[in-house]
Formats: C-alpha cells, structure tokens, sequence
DNA sequence: GCTTTATTTTAATCTGGATTAAAATAATTG
DNA sequence: CAATTATTTTAATCCAGATTAAAATAAAGC
C-alpha cells in the first residue's frame, strides 16, 4: 500500500512532470510539445505519464492551476511581509520573479485555457480572475494608505501582469539575467507608482 | 488573368482571413482553433482556405508577420509624428493599441513561433527582435535629449512590450475598454519614464 | 452568350501524436 | 524471499483535424 514515502514519491515525480511540462510549453508551445517531448525531458516514455494524468489536456490544467497557486503564494507571502501597499507590490513582484527564475520554476504561460474542457476552463479562469482581483486590491490599499499614486487600478493592474506574464517569453534560462530580474525588475514595473518616490532617484 | 480589381479581390479576401484567423487563435488558442472555426467567421469551407495559403503552419506564419508589420508601421509612424524620445514613445504605443483594438485588428499574440517550420521561425524572431531593437533604441534616443530618465532600456523595453502584447488576453472587444486603453494606457505604461513628470500629474 | 479563369465545395484520404491494453520491471511489504 | 503493489515499457489502436483531388459554381473577358 502506499506509504508516506510512496505518496511522497508520486508527488514528487509528479510534480516534476509538472515542471517539465510548463519548460517544454513555454520553450515549444503548446502545439509544438507532444507528449514524448515532455517524456523526453524526463527521461521517460510518453506512456508513463499516464501513469500520472489522465491526458494531455489535464497535463495542461495542471500546469495552470501550479502557476496559479505559486502566483498566490507569492502574493500571501507579500502580504505577510510588507509593511504598506507599494511594499507587498513589490515583494510580490519580487516573489513572483523569484519563483519564475527559481528551481520551483518554470511556470507555464497560460496560453491555452481556451482549450481546456469547460470546468478545466472556468476553474482556471477563476482562479487567475481572483489573483487579478487581490492584486488590484492591494494596489488599493496602497493608494489609501498613501504609498501609491492615485491611478486607475485596473488598467494598472493588467500592464503589470502583463509584463509578468511575458517573462518567459524572452527569459530563456540565462544566469545573469535570472538576477537582473529579480533584483531590478519588480523596480521597474512600479516606477512611478510609489508615492513616496522623487524622480531623482533614477 | 488577374486584373487590378481581381489582385485586390483576392488580396482582400486574404487580409479577411488572416484577420479572422488572428481573433480565432487570440480567442480560442491555437490548438483550440481548427481550420473550420477559422473558415467558420468568413462563412467559408475549409478547403477554402486553401487557395490563400498552403496550409495551417502558413496561415500561422502570415499571422504574425501581419503582427510584426503593424508593430513596425506604428512604430515608423511614431518616428514621422514625435517630437523627443518620450514622445515617439508614447506615440508608438498609442498607434499599436490603436491597431489592436481598431478595424485594422485583431494583432495575433505571438504564442506559437516555435510551431513554425525553421525558416519561418527564423523570419518572424528576426522581425520581432528588430523591433524590440528599435523600441530599446527610442528609449535611448530619449534618454540623451533628456526627455526619458536613465534606465536599463532593455528591462524597461521588456516591461513595455510584454504589456502591450498580452492586451489581447483580456481584451476583448468591449468598446469602453477599446478607448480608455487608447487614452490612458500608454501613459500607465511610461509612468515615470518622463524626465519632466513630476508625481502631481497622476 | 460562350469561353476562360477564379473561387468554393464535396467527398475522400492521410497522419502525427494521443491514447490504451497488456506485459515487463522495479520497489515494498510482511 | 515470496507476494503484492507501484511504475514503466512495448506494441498496438484510434481519431480529430489537416490535407488533397476532382467537381461545381461564380465571375470576368470577349
């Protein structure tokens, strides 16, 4: 039966396809990686993943339902560390970054949630709908708490997540980039969002 | 044989159906758009498509060299109409969102390059680093006369441009959303980039 | 109108990669 | 170590959707 260890190992192996997974979609896209590729990476046969998923679109769902939760993760950690609004913006970024860059990485760009079945689809959906709402809220509280320039938080919130979203897209591995990001990037997105910012310091 | 009118009629059957092609995969992913859904939106057969190109990989290909076209005429226009570098910037930007939300569009997000054949592949990475290029140079060019503050242009290029080609992911047509993106969000994408902003603007 | 060319459809094939079943191997347990 | 369970492979099948060929229709030219 399966033991603590046994169930560990599963996970273990799981999540590994996992990451796989979001490499070889990211890398080739979607239509570009069978599931050999993924198998490949492994060191696997195509088959085995079965073993794991029960078929390509739900390697996929679970793709996105990972990228989800490390993105929530990042924002729960940021909340719990910042002191006001711009401050868990920027540790969020930071965060986020930290995980794209990092060996929990890579994180799947969500490109094919329209080609999840329908409850895939909308739980996916959901999921990225509430972590767009937390951030927007968080943008928010900064603007009340005085730390962040008024400024339409949607729109916003959508520019900065886009520029997150894109990442992987010309993010391709390099060592020295991975710091670049970490350490000037989550600047960058919120530069001129702080209230408390004088140009000068550019 | 084919005179000027029949050229046209032909061409513009062809720019038709890349543009429906471009909502297909932009809504529906691309390996959730088959060549039917595609043919669907022009009330076509899809052996029909077939006569404008040789088969899906082209229509792909033809897609985003359609995107990259857009993007350089933007930016070209941009380089005509600015005064200093802030100002083609925030000209540029404004014309391509004006692309992507006007009749001109839909822009296809670049997602599946990897899918390409190799020299098609190549082609379109060429175009789209030329123009991540060109924008990084804008950047310096404003930084020298003193329009933009100093800042690393490829990060910042990066930012700027993985905002913009994300838009269609949650845009979605509506026409409030068309023109608050062509008003304001070029100037929540260079937050802070202008030399001569001082934070009572926002 | 008759001929030629352009465009689209109908009705098949064709195919890569997903999926499955059964067998083989590896790990674990008692 | 025998028995059981977990994991992977081998070797087929299967199928949606791309692709093709031939026929039908529409448009243009003379």
């Amino acid at each position: 039966m399966a033991s603590d260890a046994e169930e560990t190992r599963f996970q273990l192996q799981k999540g590994r396809m996992l990451r796989a997974a979001a490499q070889c979609f990211n890398q080739k896209g979607y239509s570009g990686t069978s599931l050999r590729d993924v198998a490949d990476v492994l060191g696997l046969t195509d088959a085995a993943l079965y073993y794991y998923v029960r078929n390509k679109e739900e390697l996929v769902y679970l793709c996105y339902v990972r990228a989800a939760d490390l993105g929530r993760d990042a924002m729960l950690r940021a909340q719990a560390d910042g002191s006001d609004g711009f401050d868990v913006v920027l540790r969020y970024l930071r965060y986020h970054i930290e995980m794209i860059v990092g060996e929990r990485g890579p994180i799947a760009i969500m490109s094919e949630i329209p080609s999840l079945k329908p409850d895939h689809r909308d739980e996916v959906l959901a999921l990225s709908r509430t972590h767009s709402k937390n951030f927007e809220a968080v943008l928010e509280t900064g603007i009340e708490d005085g730390s962040i320039v008024p400024c339409d938080v949607r729109m916003t919130g959508n520019a900065i997540m886009g520029s997150i979203n894109w990442i992987p897209k010309w993010y391709h591995g390099d060592p020295e980039m991975a710091q670049k990001l970490v350490d000037s990037f989550p600047r960058i997105l919120t530069r001129g969002l702080s209230a408390g910012d004088s140009l000068a310091e550019f």
